[in-house]
DNA sequence: GACGAAATGTAGCACAGGCTACACTTGCAC
DNA sequence: GTGCAAGTGTAGCCTGTGCTACATTTCGTC
């Protein structure tokens, strides 16, 4: 018999996408913040994910030791090599999912939220599914 | 101004959908474990969701906190009312993000993984618009 | 340069949801 | 009816992700 590589199912693999999913939204929301206004601070990220700046501090330490964000005391939020890469295959996975439901007939507000738990659990063969039917519109 | 009612932001809305999540595929097994086998034991859910039977055992308990199942010391899991009413829109709902995967074009395999997680982030208008691409196809 | 508001840091708490180790119960084989 | 395997319960641990309360730092305004 062929030594079949154990294959996680699919409650675990949900389950790996949750623990991905809020170094996913952070990333994205930092590159953004940055990109709009040229630095990131924790009370940016407290607002837009409607946390305690708390929150936001121990979240921005676990990314820090996962490789995706670098700060000092007092200072903004930097993304790593790391962090700039994962939030660009993020976003961008968040738009197509985005733009598939806006293409499903989906309200614009309704899209907005949905995707934003959808995007996780979308795999790569998913996404190309939604990407050709968003081209073939 | 029209008085608006506060919304929660989509962050907001994605971590109630999580709070849902283990309730939902829970009651949803114990529903299917019990139409198929005639009775619902920690042991088949350890072994579904790929966690020890302390877990299952610990979920149960809030579960039961919660009111959607009810069980005695070495009896079986048996679901309430409204245990029953959750896992029959769950399965319902799940149901359909499955086929509608299906129709989109995703393997099997894959459609089984991703609608596992999507559908506890599907609102009511994006299932109807599933449910109209599935009956359309 | 002093001051006050805003931002940030820290201590300490809670709950969800994972785990291992070990004890106890149940039920079937014999 | 004994005994053993399977199932279940409990103690105690961990990490992630949320919070409030309070201390400290920074920075723009004056
Ligand atoms: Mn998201
Ligand atoms: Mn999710
Ligand atoms: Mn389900
Ligand atoms: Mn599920």
């Amino acid at each position: 018999m062929t030594p079949t590589k154990k294959q996680p199912n699919r409650h675990t693999r949900v389950r790996s996408d949750h623990a991905r999913e809020l170094a996913e939204d952070y990333v994205e929301a930092i590159a953004d913040q940055i990109a709009a206004a040229g630095a990131c601070r924790a009370v940016d990220l407290a607002a837009l994910f409607s946390v305690s700046h708390v929150t936001v501090n121990r979240t921005m330490g676990r990314l820090q030791r996962d490789g995706f964000v670098t700060t000092e005391p007092y200072g903004p939020i930097e993304l790593t090599p790391a962090g700039r890469r994962l939030a660009k295959t993020s976003r961008r996975r968040h738009e197509i999912v985005h733009q598939f439901l806006i293409a499903l007939g989906v309200s614009e507000a309704v899209a907005d939220v949905d995707s934003e738990g959808i995007e996780h659990h979308v795999s790569p063969e998913t996404l190309a599914a939604m990407k050709a039917f968003v081209a073939a519109q």
